[in-house]
DNA sequence: GCAATATATATGCACTCGCATGTATATTGT
DNA sequence: ACAATATACATGCGAGTGCATATATATTGC
């Protein structure tokens, strides 16, 4: 699994290999186009869903569910961003909203003058379990409905470890 | 914990079921994540790539490439919308940036007047040359390396439906 | 032929995003 | 101990986004 993909050897005998085109085959290309869809198609219903309940936006979802699973002691920043994949002043300005919304308390971090730990309140976790509803009927209705349970699987099977190499 | 004790059978007498909740299983809620992060992934490293090679941002190449497709007659604005999943006022002021860069040319509809006809111009056209192998190089090392043609074929044939369904 | 309605596109507004950068604290090298 | 550098987080700014709405043309019902 450990990669360096060298499609091309570097003891080649090639006399000076202009720059390797490094092409998608139409597979490739139209998985991509396809991830490119669908996801469009699945975040704009949620996001619509949501907004359309009066709920607050899919990244609150996000976060809150990382922080409930994260226990008493929370995240910091940097772990909800590494965890969110979303840029680290995006995460910021959320942890923002969600403070104004008194859906996470801010504290110092006893170990780390810099740092902070995000914890999630009662009240963060209510407003997420009002979310879930709302969020599993989308995910249901964009996706459950029209794949098989052991293509969902595949698809989280395949995508793994796009994922994973994505984080590195 | 995920056990409904109370699990109202389906046939039972309609008298009036109160909203049937329509939860994901597992295996979709898992296909739903993987979507939502590798399509992030994917597209973050293509606007960085894009960003960093000082060309224009993924919606171009997307319109510009279905403008391609098209032909002289070119697409109406909404065309271009339902064809790349934004919306309509969006599609209006991407028109707006490529029309700057003189990359699209609006043409008055013959048959419609409240409708136009966006048309590639060459400039466009090379642009979206420029842009292709950045593009697909991201293609590539973010999704090709780490799928196999088959897997990919996979991936595009579920999400085929439910990329159909969204669009409908 | 005209009012009512539908469709194609544009625009004001508020909001979120990514990037670049700023500030504070921690770590490392000498 | 101290300068240099790295890390954690915040913020100003320009740009893009969705929504609601405005404007112009088409279509439909009477």
């Amino acid at each position: 699994m450990t990669k360096t993909t060298h499609a091309v050897p570097m003891d080649a005998p090639s006399t000076d290999t202009p720059a390797p085109i490094r092409r998608p085959g139409e597979a490739v290309t139209a998985a991509w186009i396809g991830l490119m869809r669908a996801q469009q198609i699945a975040i704009r219903s949620a996001e619509r869903a949501l907004r359309r309940a009066g709920l607050p936006a899919y990244g609150w979802y996000d976060a809150l569910w990382e922080l409930e699973k994260a226990g008493d002691d929370g995240l910091r920043i940097t772990e909800i961003e590494q965890r969110m994949l979303v840029t680290q002043s995006n995460v910021s300005r959320l942890v923002d909203r969600l403070e104004a919304a008194a859906c996470i308390v801010r504290r110092p971090s006893p170990t780390d003058g810099r740092a902070q730990q995000i914890v999630i309140t009662a009240a963060g976790r209510a407003v997420r379990a009002q979310m879930w509803p709302v969020y599993a009927e989308v995910i249901q209705t964009v996706l459950g409905d029209h794949v098989s349970a052991e293509e969902a699987d595949r698809i989280a099977q395949i995508l793994a470890p796009v994922i994973a190499e994505g984080r590195g």
